[in-house]
DNA sequence: CTAGTTACTTGCTATTTACAAGTGACTAAT
DNA sequence: ATTAGTCACTTGTAAATAGCAAGTAACTAG
C-alpha cells in the first residue's frame, strides 16, 4: 500500500455488534463528533467557525471529522458564495435527527455535572450572537 | 514518579469548556464507557458478564473504564455473596439517568442505521435471557 | 495439592490524538 | 505586479490511548 492513503476510512458502522448502541458509537463515539454536531445545531457551519469553538478542536481532526461526518450523511457541504468559492457544512436530516441525543446529554450535564452552563444560557448566547 | 503509577486520573470534566455536552463528552465520550451503561441498564452486573458482551471488551480497557465510572460515580461496586467474596457492579442514580441519552441513541440507530436490532428486539431478548 | 474460576494486571505493539508548522487557492491593497 | 491576508485544509512528529496476549492473585472444589 501506498504511502498517500490518508483516504477518511468510511468506519463502518455495526463492526462490533448489531446494538444500536455499539453502532451509534463506531459513529459518533468519540470526544469531538457531537460538538461538532452541537455547534451546527447551534447555527455554526465553516471551518473556521468550528475552530472558534471554546473546546480548541485540533485542526486535523477537525478536517477528519468532517469528512466522517459527510460519508456518513450526517452533514453536506455546500457553496455559499462565490469570489471566492466558499463552502458551509450543515446537518441534513439524519444530522437533525441527533438533536434528541444531545439534548438529553445537556440535560444530564446540567443536572450531574457542576458548573455546566444551563440549556436556557446557551440558547441565550446563541440568541445574542454571543456564542463562540 | 514512580513506575507503579498505574493511578486512574479521574478525568476532570469540564477541562475544555463549561458546555455540557462537551462535559459529559469528558466523562463518556468514546466507543466504550456507554456500551457499560448499556449492559448495567439491561441487568449485566459482574466483569465476565462485561466482557461476554457481543463487542468484546478488551479487559484491560474494562477494568480501567470501570474504575473511572467509580470515581464519577456512575456506579457502584457492592458484594454480593461471601465465599467466595464476589463483587458486582451498578449504576446509581446518576448512573440509571443516563437511560434518555441511550434511548435517544437507540431510536436513531434504529431510524438511520441499517440493521441494527430494534428495541423491542433488544427488551425480548433480556426479557428471554438471551442477550449476551 | 491440583485444577478451575473470577477479576484483574502487565508488557508490548499499533492506532489515534495533539500540537505546530506549512501549503494552495483566492482576494484586496499598494 | 507584487505583497499581504484569509480560509480551508495537509503534513510531520511526539505523546497518549487502544488492542491483544499472557500472566497473576485470591479463592474454592475435588
Amino acid at each position: 500500500m501506498n504511502k498517500k492513503d490518508k483516504v477518511v476510512k468510511s468506519i463502518e458502522p455495526c463492526s462490533r455488534s448489531k446494538c444500536p448502541v455499539s453502532c451509534v458509537l463506531d459513529l459518533l463515539g468519540d470526544k469531538w463528533t457531537l460538538l461538532l454536531v452541537r455547534d451546527l445545531l447551534l447555527g455554526k457551519g465553516t471551518y473556521t467557525e468550528f475552530q472558534q469553538s471554546p473546546e480548541g478542536i485540533p485542526t486535523n481532526i477537525l478536517a477528519e471529522r468532517l469528512k466522517r461526518l459527510q460519508i456518513a450523511e450526517i452533514i453536506e457541504k455546500l457553496p455559499y458564495q462565490e469570489r471566492p468559492l466558499r463552502y458551509r457544512y450543515q446537518l441534513t436530516e439524519k444530522g437533525r435527527d441527533l438533536y434528541p441525543v444531545l439534548s438529553a446529554m445537556i440535560d444530564w450535564g446540567n443536572r450531574y455535572v457542576e458548573g455546566t452552563i444551563s440549556r436556557a444560557e446557551i440558547v441565550a448566547l446563541v440568541a445574542a450572537k454571543k456564542y463562540t
